[in-house]
RNA sequence: GGCGCGGUAGCCAAGUGGUAAGGCCAAGGUCUGCAAAACCUUUAUUCGUCGGUUCAAUUCCGACCCGCGCCUCCA
């Protein structure tokens, strides 16, 4: 079975094939840096991660552009209370932000653009706008108009035909001549930064970015455009208006959106006190391949719930996951490749690909893997386990974690060295073979207060890093 | 009200027109000097509710109930 993928706009699953030969440019929606990122802003980053991991893993070479919000109502208001600069303001948000991707082990994309850096661009494409009749300015603001623009809400299934032209809805600041005209250029207020263009002085409104600089990246027409469910409507959908009408041509082929998480079944929100940042999360001690898997085995069409409960749970997969890898690396097997199990690993590989082919269904792809892991390791016990078994079962681990990156202990406190602990084990050997069960568990005590975990196997003592 | 997603065991969650994957937790057991790890057993006669289609529905159709999101900024 093919790559395929819910694609928004068709409301269906399609199978997946990019516009040209294996390569895929891919477009998806960054942070706006005016805070740091909280996990909800993760979960759809990780799911970005998953599907760069997982096309490369199908053979697609990666064209992936991730924009940077840096200039918007809030950072400018933030900044300007702190009386900072625009770009001493969002510098600080932006190390924050790549400093969490990388403890979340999110590849990054390849090319990271600013807003802030293509002013002159998002200008121009306004001007050409206005020059083909789809802007009309109020109050030194430019606004989209969406009446020339018929096939506005085909993305998010909205039908506008009721709607009335001039039909006054509340609308901020701003004068619009219809609710769903959106600003393409904002005028300058009171000492707020400003840039002077050849449409005026000024800043962009949110969503020209966006279609500015996936189309002088990536081209008139995206392969994927992604971001979460709350941008399909209006920001994926205004997007879509200026691109179309800018170049004729359609936008993105493939509209990939990922569900929401949730805090205790309610959207976060600072006076619930259930927000949480990353940081936050690491600070209560967990480990960042926990949060990345938690994140990682919902599909990203459903709505993730998280609980430190499920935080926990997760921790516990992942050392089930390592636990495996650990006895794959050490335990001693016997000469020769049991074919029961050479099909059975070759199974569970099958099943993990086609179960991510389909829309990325991380969940039955992990089945797939735990139901290996339990037959070998009853076969292990039974010794029915063989060399050449293991060669092609880290094979399946290392390709499963090309994909899931969370088998590598990011904590790595090194407060023993490797022969330290090895010492200690020795020590602990001769305490046991003579029966002096008291000094030989006050050892192993000993090496678990450092962090350190012993497991007594038939092959002698293996050990861990907590 | 419109659009969308979802309601499967204590929690997370997959799935199919033919009778319920997987993970976590819990209980008991095997192994072990004791642990750890691993394994085994137990845990949904049942998949929001009510109808319908069918030899057969959790899976298809209809209605209804509930949760969440979007409809102004938002991953």
């Amino acid at each position: 079975m093919p790559l395929r993928f819910y694609n928004t706009l068709s409301q269906q699953v399609e199978e997946f094939r990019p516009q040209e030969d294996n390569i895929v440019r891919m477009y998806t929606c960054g942070p706006t840096v005016y805070d740091y990122a909280h996990i909800g802003n993760f979960r759809t980053f990780t799911f970005f991660d998953l599907l760069r991991r997982w096309l490369r893993e199908r053979g697609y070479r990666l064209d992936h552009v991730m924009n940077i919000t840096d200039v918007e109502d809030k950072i400018i208001r933030n900044a300007l209370a702190q009386h900072k600069s625009l770009t001493d303001y969002t510098a600080t948000f932006e190390k924050a932000f790549l400093e969490d991707c990388k403890a979340l082990r999110l590849e990054p994309p390849e090319r990271w653009v600013r807003a802030t850096e293509h002013i002159n661009e998002m200008a121009a494409a306004i001007q050409k706008l206005s020059e083909q009749g789809h802007t009309y300015s109020s109050e030194g603001s430019l606004y989209f108009r969406i009446a020339t623009f018929p096939d506005y809400g085909k993305l998010s299934h909205n039908d506008f035909s009721g709607i009335r032209a001039g039909a006054r809805v509340d609308v901020d600041t701003y004068d619009k001549a219809d609710a769903r005209d959106f600003a393409l250029w904002k005028a300058p207020k009171d000492g707020e930064p400003f840039w002077d263009t050849p449409i005026g002085p000024g800043r962009p409104g949110w969503h020209i970015e966006c279609s500015v600089m996936a189309i002088r990246y990536l081209g008139e027409t995206l392969d994927i455009h992604a971001g979460g469910v709350d941008l399909i409507f209006p920001h994926h959908e205004n997007e879509i208006a200026q691109s179309v009408s800018l170049t004729g041509k359609p936008f993105a082929r493939y509209w990939i959106h990922s569900e929401f998480l949730l805090v205790d079944g309610q959207k976060m929100s600072k006076s619930l006190g259930n927000y949480y940042t990353l940081r936050d999360v690491l600070a209560r001690g967990f480990a960042p391949e926990a949060v990345r898997y938690l994140l990682a085995s919902v599909p990203h069409r459903k709505q993730l719930n998280f609980t430190f409960e499920g935080l926990k749970s997760a921790e516990t997969s992942v050392d089930r996951l390592r636990n495996f890898k650990l006895r794959l690396e050490k335990e001693k097997f016997p000469p020769g490749n049991n074919p029961k199990l050479a099909i059975r690993t070759a199974e569970a590989e099958t099943k993990f690909s086609e179960s991510l082919d389909d829309d990325l269904n991380v969940a039955e792809a992990l089945a797939a893997v735990f139901e290996y892991i339990r037959d070998a390791n009853v076969a292990m016990d039974a010794g029915d386990f063989q060399e050449e078994n293991g060669a092609v079962a880290r094979a399946f681990l290392n390709r499963f974690d090309r994909i899931f990156d969370v088998l590598r202990p990011s904590t790595q406190r090194e407060s023993l060295s490797d022969a330290d602990v090895e010492a200690k084990i020795a020590a602990r050997a001769q305490a046991k073979k003579a029966r002096n069960f008291a000094e030989a568990d006050r050892v192993r005590d000993e090496l678990l207060q450092q962090g350190i975990i012993l497991e007594d196997t038939k092959d002698g003592v293996r050990w861990k890093r907590k």
